[in-house]
DNA sequence: GACTGTGAAGCCATTCACAGCT
DNA sequence: AGCTGTGAATGGCTTCACAGTC
């Protein structure tokens, strides 16, 4: 088997080229060039084009990109030529602004279910769905073949809640939790810190001070 | 002067490294070894001393690290050593979300202001703060020294708030808007952009089906 | 003996530059 | 002439391996 190996930044940038192209093609636009993708996003021409060669050629030479096709392809290579369901346990502010985030929906991931340990939350309303309690997890995500979990509670509960999404079957993690999960390699996790990405932030600013002395 | 150049993946970590510690410190653990970390946060030993290499010796050789200096140094390292203030723009369930974020506040970040331009939403209250319309952005930014915006509105909403922020005289956005963001080269921006993580979840889950076919 | 600090080596990603096609 | 596709060159980050210190 040909072992496809693709650095993980490929794979973002390709997924903003993505919905860069299906912007493109709403607005009736059916060529574009990889100088027009880098301007649009802000890489190089010649990263565009690397990155697509990782997967075939999708262009003509002389010509560019017929959007159309590109967009289907860069899709298609995403896995998102078919749903996806997701669950989110923590039903606090920010599951909840979670599962009612517009911008999933729109890439094909359908939130089937939101769950949560503390009493308080259980039967609480979000959107057309209502808190669970995990007693129900196992059961939901065989019923609706979820493959993908999110993780929206405190740091001291994402460990517990990680193991139980693996034993239930789970193939993959986005963890909002600022903790290191413990989990099998088959497991895939990502990691979405929000206080990572304001201190990277305050780095710079702090540097930039401290050189204009 | 001395121009650091540090990577980016080393300031990522670095954060991670101080909290690390604070959960070290608070469970009343005074010293630790560059293996030790790299156990608890999930990188290679060599990969945390490289690193803490960067900003100086802090160690002691056949001993490891004062935990309490190094959680220090770490903070100051990032900028941490202040309060900084942020300003939320986007009123929606995500901007709601973080405005109320209590990992921000654990961080020294302190929200000082929420605005929308929806005048559905002005006037709602979030927490002790009252969602303001844009007309009093810069006021508020001068009168509370923000340096940091963060951006939660839609995307086609996105540009304009970066550019009122720019003018207002922020020097940093984290932006959770799904589009480039124009700036000035003296604007650090940084995004978080909540599908492309699940999207790398989609392509490896994709990718490993494919294979084992 | 244990663990840090670091030059060197290795590895991976990005950029360059040009051949190839339309 | 214009733009893609790609091997080669570059640059940068990570790992290795060991000298230095306690």
């Amino acid at each position: 088997m040909k072992t496809l190996r693709v650095p993980e930044a490929t794979v973002t940038r390709l997924s903003i080229y993505s919905r860069f192209l299906e912007r493109l093609d709403k607005n009736g636009i059916s060529n574009v060039s990889s100088g027009e993708i880098a301007e649009g996003v802000g890489v190089s021409p010649a990263q565009v084009r690397k990155d697509l060669a990782y997967f075939g050629e999708f262009g003509t030479r002389g010509v560019g990109y017929n959007v159309q096709d590109l967009m289907r392809y860069t899709l298609k290579i995403l896995g998102l030529n078919r749903h996806w369901s997701l669950v989110v346990v923590g039903a606090g502010n920010l599951g909840f602004a979670l599962s009612t985030y517009h911008g999933f929906n729109i890439r094909n991931f359908n939130i089937v279910g939101v769950f949560d340990s503390d009493i308080t939350k259980i039967g609480k309303r979000i959107g057309n769905l209502e808190v669970l309690s995990l007693d129900h997890f196992p059961q939901l995500v065989q019923e609706h073949d979820v493959h993908i979990g999110i993780i929206a509670v405190p740091p001291q509960g994402a460990q517990e809640v990680a193991d139980l999404m693996i034993k239930s079957g789970l193939g993959a993690i986005l963890n909002f939790a600022p903790v290191a999960l413990n989990v099998p390699d088959k497991t895939e996790v990502r990691n979405v810190d929000l206080s990572v990405k304001l201190e990277i932030l305050t780095f710079n600013l702090a540097l930039r001070s401290a050189q204009s002395l």
